[in-house]
DNA sequence: ATACTAATATCA
DNA sequence: GATATTAGTATG
């Protein structure tokens, strides 16, 4: 290294490689630079990109100099945010700090942004609004059309007449054109989207944009929540239940925790919003309630009985088409696994020990819980009410719609799923095909609950219910609970709409239909009950290896380290759901502890590089 | 992550 | 025996 040889006087430094999984190295440089500062260094016969960790004393090996350093520099609070990331979720710190873009040198003096037409709330709104303003963080609790997005744009406005920015957080934001034209009614060229899908040229731009002082508000998914935006004073997560908010791949944060710790940290305001809250932000926020003006608006439920396209599904369909008014079907989404159920009393059967339900593994002809693997016979009858058989078929959405065509001719049906909406242009396609009435029915799965209003809708059936409510995962009644209201809540914003509800469990479902909070309650006292979190922290660790018995190896050992942490509950390790991904075979190990701290303690010392661990996980297969 | 190296499989 | 493919390892 050539400062060696010049004998002159050089600094040392930690760095991460952004990008990479790479341990923390040591460069030189001849001056001193600041933490968190974004440098090109040498590695092997490349360079890279890497951050600024900190200095050192020069190191026994012999050291590359850094190659430049650049415009760009990471905050104390992302460095910090991101090492919390690192440990917690269990990725190395270069993933971590990845996830975030680093700042511009250049500072902007913001001028005061004022809205032109700011949203008149009502009375409730304004309450909400108000409250709101007192609060650092909060949840937001109001059902479908109860008006939160106003309060969004009036808080924004706020915060934009105060100087300061926001980001705006929503799942699955390509698909969700709706938002972003409320948005730039309000706020024009002062907000912009971001999400995965963008190019990168246009990321240039809007970074371009935030540096300059132009934007102020970033709305987008999850890793929104990353841009540089200086002086943020406030983050809104909308729909905060929404699982996309959890990254599927390390490093697997979860996008709504974040937010409440990059608040805290940044003095911003976080507000988390929902119609069906998360039972672990009800628990864990104080919540501000908005009742809604317009949900008086009727809505009829009907329960109807089966599992198929059946005959009141049909009527109730063709006599809406028949009055050329809009329907909506949901049907679950395609999963890879059954479960056995019963048709007559619509309860699943679950393992005896988790409160999950059992898979069935039709090819061993056995059952199987994904979370402890207790496996046991195929029943022939259901345990509750001794009806035989048990059922476990459903049926897809292009076989609905056959069935649907077949029965009702003429008419027009709009499928609205992931095989056929497979970007914006297509969801915006048919989205403006169903607002000008060039078609009757909505078909689709769990498209049809995210963000989208349809206000002309009359009437919405929502089948396969059970078959969610029979999932296995300890949130399968909230999985059910809040894609009922969730749909519900699209129809009928302008007229009386009828709900019809396919379910052998309506009881269930009855009970709670006017009310989501009675639920929350008692499905928090379930969940105590049950030690599951909010009361308890879960943890998953993934092991996938070519070699089934060298990924069963690691497995076993793992286990095996973990039973000396006598605070952790080993609930279950196995073979995963899905057997087999890319030609490797999978393994799960279920943890769960009454304290976060000791799962903490225990993963990271059992942690390392053949295996991945899922804090809090949210995806069990 | 990825460049580099060692180990192993494939082939004439 | 030479070369292609894969597995393992260190990177400053």
């Amino acid at each position: 290294m050539i400062y060696d040889r010049l004998a002159i006087e050089v600094y040392y430094y930690h760095i991460a490689l952004l990008h990479s999984s790479a341990p923390t190295l040591t460069y030189a440089h001849r001056d001193e630079l600041p933490i968190g500062s974004v440098v090109t260094v040498p590695l092997k016969s490349t360079e890279k990109q890497a951050v600024v960790l900190g200095q050192t004393e020069a190191p026994s090996f012999e050291t590359e100099a850094i190659l430049s350093v650049s415009e760009h520099c990471y905050t104390e609070i992302q460095m910090q945010v991101a090492r919390f990331i690192s440990e917690y979720y269990f990725s190395s710190f270069s993933e971590a700090i990845s996830l975030f873009l680093p700042f511009g040198q250049k500072s902007v003096q913001r001028s005061a942004f004022s809205v032109q037409d700011a949203p008149v709330l009502s009375a409730e709104q304004q309450k909400a609004y108000e409250q709101l303003l007192q609060k650092e963080k909060a949840l937001l609790f109001g059902v479908t059309g109860s008006g939160k997005t106003e309060i969004f744009i009036s808080l924004m406005a706020k915060m934009l007449e105060e100087g300061k920015t926001a980001i705006f957080l929503m799942p699955e934001i390509s698909l969700t054109p709706q938002m972003e034209k409320r948005l730039k009614a309000y706020f024009g060229d002062a907000v912009a989207m971001w999400h995965s899908k963008i190019t990168k040229k246009k990321k240039e731009q809007i970074l371009e944009g935030i540096e300059s002082g132009q934007i102020r508000i970033i709305a987008g998914a999850r890793s929104a929540l990353f841009t540089p935006m200086p002086d943020l004073g406030l983050i809104i997560v909308d729909e905060e239940h929404d699982d996309s908010y959890k990254a599927q791949t390390r490093p697997r944060y979860h996008a709504r925790d974040v937010a409440v710790l990059m608040g805290q940290k940044l003095g911003a305001k976080v507000v988390l919003a929902s119609a069906t809250p998360s039972m672990g932000s009800y628990h864990k926020y104080e919540v501000v309630k908005l009742s809604s003006p317009y949900i008086s608006t009727k809505k009829h439920y009907r329960f109807i009985s089966g599992d198929t396209i059946n005959e009141p599904i049909l009527k109730a369909l063709y006599e809406n088409y028949q009055k050329r008014e809009q329907s909506l079907l949901f049907l679950p989404t395609r999963g890879n696994f059954k479960y056995l159920y019963c048709q007559s009393c619509g309860k699943t059967h679950l393992c005896p020990y988790c409160s999950v339900g059992m898979a069935l593994h039709r090819k061993r002809r056995h059952l199987k819980c994904h979370y402890c693997n207790y496996t046991e016979a195929i029943r022939e009858s259901c345990v509750h009410c001794g009806h035989t058989p048990l059922s476990s078929e459903r049926m897809g959405t292009q076989e609905a719609i056959e069935v649907i065509k077949e029965a009702i001719e003429g008419i027009r049906i709009e499928q609205f799923d992931r095989d056929s909406i497979t970007t914006a242009k297509r969801l915006k396609d048919a989205l403006s095909r169903f607002e000008s009435g060039e078609s009757d029915l909505l078909l689709g799965t769990q498209m049809l609950s995210k963000g989208h209003d349809y206000a002309n809708i009359t009437l919405s059936v929502i089948m396969g219910l059970d078959h969610i409510l029979g999932l296995a995962d300890y949130r399968a009644r909230e999985r059910a609970m809040s894609l009922l209201f969730q749909i519900a809540g699209r129809s009928g914003r302008a007229k009386e709409a009828k709900v019809l509800v396919q379910t052998a469990d309506p009881e269930f479902f009855q009970s709670y239909l006017h009310d989501y909070e009675a639920f929350i309650k008692d499905e928090l006292s379930f969940l105590e009950m049950m030690a599951y979190p909010p009361f308890a922290s879960l943890a998953r660790i993934l092991i996938a290896h070519k070699d089934e018995a060298k990924a069963s190896k690691i497995t076993l050992d793992t286990v095996t380290q973990l039973k000396a942490y006598e605070e952790i509950e080993i609930v279950g390790h196995g073979k995963a759901p899905v057997e087999r991904i890319a030609n490797k075979y999978r393994f799960n190990i279920l943890l769960r502890a009454k304290s976060r701290v000791a799962l903490l303690k225990a993963l990271h010392a059992v942690d390392r590089r053949e295996i991945e661990i899922d804090m809090d996980p949210v995806e069990f297969s």
